[in-house]
DNA sequence: ACTGCGCGTCAAGAAGATGTCAAGATCCCA
DNA sequence: TGGGATCTTGACATCTTCTTGACGCGCAGT
């Protein structure tokens, strides 16, 4: 299911959105400023994020890079104002539409789907073969070779997903950790061991002598079929 | 150099784009019609389609699919018209975006290049060849021609990368030392000695006699293809 | 030949990173 | 409100990498 975030302070709009988007099938998250915002975003991981400028904590702009500075994830700016230069910073700072308030609500879902599709249509690699198991990544699934289906955390599955969705390449901590665990977990390299182990012993056929998910000391990981 | 086509029948409106984004070091080429604008697009490969609705000789929706059939080239949509119905549809035909008459050309231009951006979510993957061994920099690898990959530790690595990034150019111990090590380690020349020598051990065919990583007695090393 | 210097080589201890385990804390669903 | 699953956290053993100093070699100047 899509999964949309909107950051507004009026709350007219958010309960008109949600209910709109709600009834449309999108599962929808709402915040009131923009810490909640990038709380929520880094929380909920959505497939697009829509986004009031004019909010009471920070300026529209520092919220767009603070997104951006994370995930590519589409963003719609939402504002009253029609100053062209607030629309070129927005734009400029990362923002992929904007649409000036009052907006008609077809018109938004219109550009919403339209953000959706170029946000996922672009990198699917459904799934990846190995000799001893392959991930169904549009299922979210591991299916061992001898048909058996791996149990995975949320957790754990986010971690092999990106390693998996970057087969051969090296990852390093930092980015794994900001990928998982989200923006602010950079240096808690202990939960990299405990999880990769975790992932290990439940997909490689010897643990203990990795041939999947190799460690690179010092670097990061690496998924390798 | 960035690369647009305009689909306009309007030709003060074709001029003015011409003018605008060649001024921008955009190249542009423009076509009167649908057909004309297909065939551009087709001919041109641009980075992103410029489209005015209420051409000539097609539906603006007709011209849409025609392009997204093909290629997932952004397209923006200029119009007129300001009816909901017929963004939608636009939206939904596959544009990207929808820019309604008459337009601010700033606003134009930060939305072109945020259609840009997006589209050309550009990876570098450089990957330096010899004759024993490739060098892939963004999945930090190296694999040697019969197809074994070499392991080398982070130090190792930054080494060889600065030398890979800069092949053919000489680069001094001072400019290694500090890319490598970081400030403060400029003189420490030992370090070089030892880990020039452990890189070579892993990648010369004879580490006695370099053939990649050359020394340049009383300046530096440089790595020769 | 001697000496000073820069470079290549080696190996051992120090420093740091990783693997592993298990016990609390927390979350979520019935 | 429980109970099970999941996530955090800390301690410790193990392994890798980094640092460091010693030594040999070749070359240029004396």
């Amino acid at each position: 299911m899509t999964k949309v975030v909107v950051i507004d302070d009026e709350d007219a709009i958010c309960r008109a959105l949600r209910i709109n988007l709600t009834a449309r099938d999108y599962e929808v998250a709402t915040a009131p400023n923009g810490t909640a915002g990038l709380a929520a975003v880094a929380r909920e991981r959505p497939d697009v994020v829509i986004l009031d400028l004019g909010l009471p904590d920070m300026e529209g702009v520092d919220v767009i890079t603070g997104v951006r500075g994370w995930t590519p994830t589409p963003i719609i700016v939402l504002s009253a104002r029609e100053r062209e230069a607030v629309k070129v910073a927005a734009l400029d700072a990362g923002a992929d539409d904007y649409v000036t308030k009052p907006f008609g609500m077809d018109e938004l879902l219109a550009r919403l789907r339209a953000a959706v599709r170029r946000g996922t249509s672009a990198d699917d690699a459904p799934t990846i073969c190995t000799e001893d198991f392959s991930i169904d990544l549009a299922a979210k699934r591991v299916i061992r070779t001898d048909g058996s289906d791996v149990r995975l955390t949320p957790t754990e599955w986010q971690l092999l997903e990106v390693l998996a969705r970057n087969s051969g390449r090296l990852i390093t901590q930092r980015q794994l950790l900001h990928d998982v665990w989200g923006p602010g977990y950079d240096t808690e390299t202990n939960y990299l061991r405990v999880y990769v182990a975790q992932v290990r012993r439940k997909l490689e056929p010897d643990p203990t002598r990795p041939r999947y998910l190799l460690t690179e000391p010092g670097m990061g990981y690496r998924f390798d079929r």
